[in-house]
RNA sequence: GCUGCUGUAGCUCAGUGGUAGAGCACUCCCUUGGUAAGGGAGAGGUCGACAGUUCAAUCCUGUCCAGCAGCACCA
């Protein structure tokens, strides 16, 4: 038998027989290792226990104590836990994939019946048995036929199908635990009995499509999460709570911000202080635009058919676009139209209007640009998924050459407002060429490399995404992560050398030529209404001050004090602050909290003695200290931070 | 769009084959109270829509609409 020589992490080397598994070198350490173990890093990577080790190798025993391969494990375990479940539950159940997720596994099945909520239940109990049978786990790799054979016979069509997936030369690993068995490619624990029974929660039952594909018959998908122990489980949980609290249906309901009805699925009701946020919200978005040296646009909504079919929209997205016919009376034929569910073709009929020179270039074109699109009904989402919404969107219209330059000045412009709003953590993302393309591959690396300079440029770190470009030109993403770590994609930057093609736009250059111009298609914050959710989440509606709608209640303490309230609220809105009077025949503590969870940053409270000393009494959300101020003095300070943060001396 | 679940007062929710309830919010009255719910009274519902079964439907069945979770979609 050759020999072989294991490293361990603490630098000790050992010479085993070839073949040695890591649970007999966990044993040769010792017994409670040998208990305590679950799996084993070989060379880095993450190895079952019963795999042979044939070659000299870096080797380090896993426990439950290593975060990262634990979780891994317990999660794998119990997706394979769950599935012998529900088969020993409902053995005319076909069983298909079970893999790990962020939190916890899913595992999807092929049952007529559906699984009811109630099922859930006695599904975790079963586990639970399972789990404290403490069933050794077992593997053997097997060749393609017999383990084709073994599940025909079975009658799992789906594992059959696996079995085929798995490419030539991989091992086919079958895995055991009691008398249940699946298809899987490892690694797993020692035992179910190393599951933490008290750790993990069935989460829902859902449909997923068998490899995503639509035209495969639904399967059913139950989710779970798990965690190393009973108190990690608590603690998300927790977090699932607080993360619905700051729900943006919610919050919008709650702060009256917004509604949604059946009449207008995917189409916000915008209410007053919904409104005023989405105002000072792009109030200042137009301001930044114009210092940077966007010129503004309004464009039409309804456009009639032959536009699209320009611009290759009726071909490629006419599934998403509203069609809007006109059937006029005793007209020759009727019009068909469409909601524009983009700007940009209509920004090329602007930049063809009169003939464009190269000084005009670049030529940034900003629209706040109302859209619409037939999403589909799965897809709304509150107002951050929805079928009309206003984009800040902007084409810059430039040369081949210029495009490094606009780019670089464009993540700079980006960099600036999302400091602004707050986010400090964002990604760059660069999406290259697909399969499937269109142009030279000269012009390809051109404009990557455009990409790839402007990020460095502007100091941003980038990951590059292979293949996820559009089909005539690579992008730029900007993906913020909000504070419940959720990531968002908002900004983008896309060249495009295709419309300007289509639609014909050009330029007299300096040789006095026709040349093409390329659009950059630009955005920020993406659309109004999906970033202003995301706004009132990442701060659970506590707004920064020049965003909140209402900025300031100015409460009575006694109805006697109701004038100088209306005199406060007067001085307050001199002061550019937007303030509101509650004199309600209310006590005070009453009033406070009603603001408090209505997210008013300022309550200011006057009675008696603030009338006497015109003073007022401030209490600032979120905190429990009151503060006496002057009148005077309170109405110039709240004015200062109502300001918005660009016009901040 | 697909699978499953849900739809009762402005909100959160209970309930029943014989046309309905609670808390909060709302209106009025009392109370003028010092920083997260003072007290009392009152008003408020085509039980998502439309069909069907039934003597009788908010409840059972079907279709549709909308919402929620996930999948798919997001040129």
């Amino acid at each position: 038998m050759a020999q072989i020589s294991l490293t361990f992490p603490d630098g000790n080397v050992r010479d085993f027989d070839s073949g040695v598994t890591p649970a007999e070198v966990a044993a040769s350490i010792s017994k409670s290792l040998s208990k305590k173990a679950i799996s084993a890093q070989v060379n880095g990577q993450h190895w079952d226990l019963q795999w042979p080790i044939d070659e000299s190798a870096e080797i380090a025993i896993n426990t439950l104590q290593d975060d990262a391969p634990a979780l891994e494990l317990i999660r794998h375990d119990l997706a394979h836990v769950m599935a012998r479940a529900v088969q020993e539950i409902w053995p005319d159940t076909k069983v298909t994939i079970g893999p790990v997720t962020e939190n916890g596994w899913f595992y999807d099945f092929d049952r007529a019946e559906p699984f009811t909520p109630e099922d859930l239940g006695a599904i975790e109990a079963k586990m639970k048995e399972i789990i404290n049978a403490r069933d050794a786990v077992r593997t053997e790799i097997w060749d393609r036929a017999r383990a084709r054979a073994f599940y025909e016979e079975r009658g799992e069509g789906y594992k059959v199908e696996l079995v085929d997936r798995i490419p030539e030369g991989a091992d086919i690993r079958m895995y055991w635990h009691g008398e249940w068995q699946d298809l899987c490619r490892g690694p797993h624990l020692q035992s179910t009995g190393q599951l933490p029974a008290d750790a993990f929660k069935l989460m829902g039952v859902s449909g997923a499509y068998w490899f995503g594909d639509v035209n495969r018959p639904m399967l059913q998908r139950i989710q779970g999460v798990a965690f190393r122990n009973r108190d990690d489980l608590k603690k998300y949980l927790n977090f699932l709570e607080e993360a619905a609290k700051r729900d943006h249906r919610k919050l919008g309901r709650e702060m009256d911000l917004f509604h949604l009805q059946p009449e207008a699925p995917g189409q916000i009701f915008w209410h007053p202080n919904g409104w005023t946020v989405y105002t000072s919200l792009q109030d200042y978005m137009r301001r930044m635009q114009r210092k940077d040296g966007y010129v503004e646009v309004n464009t039409p909504q309804v456009v009639n058919r032959k536009l699209w079919e320009e611009s290759g929209h009726w071909e490629n997205y006419r599934e998403n676009m509203f069609i809007v016919e006109v059937d006029e009376e005793g007209a020759r034929e009727k019009t068909i139209n469409a909601l524009k569910p983009m700007n940009c073709p209509c920004h090329v009929q602007i930049f063809n209007h009169g003939l464009k020179s190269y000084r005009d270039l670049p030529l940034r074109m900003a629209e706040f640009g109302s859209c619409n699109r037939y999403e589909p009904s799965g897809a709304l989402h509150g107002i951050m998924r929805v079928r009309g919404f206003t984009q800040d969107d902007a084409h810059i219209f430039c040369t081949f050459d210029q495009i490094e330059e606009e780019s670089k000045k464009f993540i700079d412009f980006l960099a600036k407002i999302y400091a602004d709003l707050g986010f400090d953590s964002w990604r760059v993302k660069l999406s290259t060429r697909p399969e499937k393309r269109v142009g030279s591959e000269e012009s390809w690396d051109s404009m990557e490399e455009a990409l790839a300079n402007a990020c460095k440029a502007a100091g941003r770190e980038f990951e590059i995404f292979p293949g996820e470009g559009a089909f005539y030109a690579p992008k730029l993403e900007f993906v913020l992560t909000d504070a419940i770590g959720r990531d968002w994609q908002c900004g983008t930057l896309q060249l495009d050398p295709n419309l300007p093609e289509r639609l014909d736009a050009n330029y007299v250059g300096q040789d006095g030529e026709k040349h093409r111009p390329i659009m950059l298609h630009r955005a920020v914050l993406g659309s109004f209404e999906r970033f202003i959710g995301i706004l009132i989440e990442e701060h659970s509606g506590k707004l920064p001050f020049w965003l909140a709608p209402r900025q300031v209640v100015v409460a009575s303490i006694t109805s006697e004090a109701d004038d100088y309230v209306h005199e406060a609220v007067a001085a307050l809105r001199a002061a550019g602050v937007r303030a509101e009077a509650d004199v309600r025949n209310e006590k005070i503590n009453y009033k406070v909290r009603e603001h408090s969870l209505g997210k008013v940053p300022v309550i200011l409270a006057v009675g008696h003695r603030e009338v006497e000393e015109r003073t007022v009494t401030v209490r600032r959300l979120g905190e429990k200290q009151t503060q006496v101020r002057s009148l005077d003095e309170i109405a110039a300070e709240l004015g200062t931070e109502a300001t918005p943060p660009d016009l901040r001396g």
